[in-house]
DNA sequence: TTGACGGCCATCGTTTAGCGAGGCACATTG
DNA sequence: CAATGTGCCTCGCTAAACGATGGCCGTCAA
């Protein structure tokens, strides 16, 4: 997957994420590669910035919290602003695939 | 128009663009902004840049028109490679537009 | 004739996202 | 004890798009 196509979607995916309910760092980036089946692996570099930046923006807020073993765990949860900030980006996601879209002719 | 969202997809645009036929850098600036009804209005310093850059890489190649009053044109045009390009890009702008899909959920 | 406008090419410095590599800490497993 | 996995993070680099700017030339109105 060409790197340059992804820029600019790491938020609306992490918001679409984020809707289903809180989830910690690893997690998301596991989530990803998952659902992907392994085509698409959210780098660490690009996820925490991302997500510190969404939480600057009080698009989501965050929570430690502590497993049974003693460890830690960063929770990320939507806020209601990041829930309407995502309905916008969602409709923004589909102008800019019609767009394309309209260019490139349907899909095979 | 998120201008990150953008990213990347350019080249596919252009190429798609140069499917249809020889264009010069002015015309596909007009034609992107007619056809997106002002939406999107592909930038010079966009543009050429990433012109050159696929001529460069010999997926088009260029050659420059007189016009009747005398003014010279560049004209673009896509070459076999880059008719090979054009299909693999719109492969993985389909995956692409699968996996975003996926996450954000089917359109409203 | 001069000046504004539009067609047409292009580059340059800045911004910004993602990448790759690295670092740190702790738990579990072999 | 060491290796692997979990889990957080930052930093320097790359590369695309932006905005500004500049230049050239034709046309048409003042």
């Amino acid at each position: 997957m060409d790197r340059e196509l992804l820029k600019g979607s790491t938020p609306l995916l992490l918001l679409s994420l984020l809707c289903e309910g809180p989830m910690y760092g690893y997690q998301i980036i596991e989530t990803v590669r998952q659902r992907t089946g392994g085509t698409y692996t959210l780098k660490e570099g690009a996820l925490y910035p991302a997500l510190h930046k969404l939480e600057a923006t009080e698009f989501i807020s965050s929570y430690w919290e502590t497993q049974e073993n003693g460890r830690e765990r960063r929770y990320y949860s939507l806020l209601p602003a990041g829930q309407a900030f995502l309905t916008a980006k969602k409709k923004e996601w589909n102008q800019f695939v019609d767009m394309v879209q309209a260019f490139v002719g349907p899909r095979a």
